[in-house]
DNA sequence: AAAAAATAGTCAGTTATACTGATTATCATA
DNA sequence: TATGATAATCAGTATAACTGACTATTTTTT
């Protein structure tokens, strides 16, 4: 067995990669990405979010987020207004046409997903899923 | 719950990240990411592979294998020869400087690694990268 | 054997992505 | 009012990855 398969990382961004390359032909046709969408759905979860909010949240560069909003304000999937009680920050929000392409995508992610983990029993994906979200909350926390 | 933890993708590329991101700073000294980790592993484990080969199994484009390939070359942690079975192709190998900081590397690696899993047991631990390479085994067999 | 097709690797040029550091506008605090 | 902090921006830089053309070699076809 390679030493690829003894790590946790390695085997851990193979697997995103498939998950990755897989979704991200969904999203094409949009003209946005994964993390692009990732953006997008914080938005919708918590509107009037400032870009320094979404980007902590996903660990985006605060430049970085400036061209993702960009990107997706010229697209029209959301708005930036000033906001009204720290006119130094924006409220992002997202607009219905953005709205309507994350659920639409929504749909294809989760076929996508269930494609890729087909190989395993429903409860083996669920418990995937919380290992891996176990992981992740137990960094946040510190 | 954020649709974010709903997705297998968006969570797996976090704890990726988490992954990725500690043990990158380990590998900073020797002035190689983890992605040229992964190829020097390779590289040692099928000794006289090409760059084809190597591009193959982990998914790198053939004209980013060279500029991996060039530097490693440069820092002297592996060499290339003509293939003389096949003189278009080069065989790989790793050098007793490029085996050393492997080796030395893969100790900061497991300790990397069980540090970011800590908050799981050791069967919770065991299950999640038997759940990880049974999603890849899976899809490499198609 | 000669011609044609395929393959491994290279290279120039392009695109995408993300970062550094400086700057502007605004807000909070002293 | 003056000082410092903060949110966002921007120019410039770095890097990673890809496209498409090219060389050298091998394989296949005729």
């Amino acid at each position: 067995m390679s030493r690829i398969f003894k790590s946790y990382g390695f085997i851990t961004g193979k697997v995103e990669q498939l998950f990755e390359m897989d979704f991200s032909k969904e999203l094409a046709p949009y003209n946005i990405n994964v993390k692009q969408y990732g953006v997008l759905i914080k938005i919708d979860e918590k509107p009037n979010s400032s870009q320094k909010d979404i980007a902590k949240e996903l660990k985006i560069d605060r430049t970085t987020m400036v061209s993702i909003v960009d990107h997706l304000e010229a697209l029209e999937y959301l708005t930036r207004t000033k906001n009204p009680q720290d006119r130094r920050s924006y409220c992002l929000t997202i607009t219905a046409k953005g709205k309507q392409i994350l659920e639409d995508c929504w749909g294809a992610l989760e076929q996508s997903e269930r494609k890729i983990i087909s190989s395993l029993s429903d409860q083996e994906a669920r418990l995937l899923k919380d290992l891996l979200i176990k992981i992740f909350k137990n960094q946040e926390e510190s």
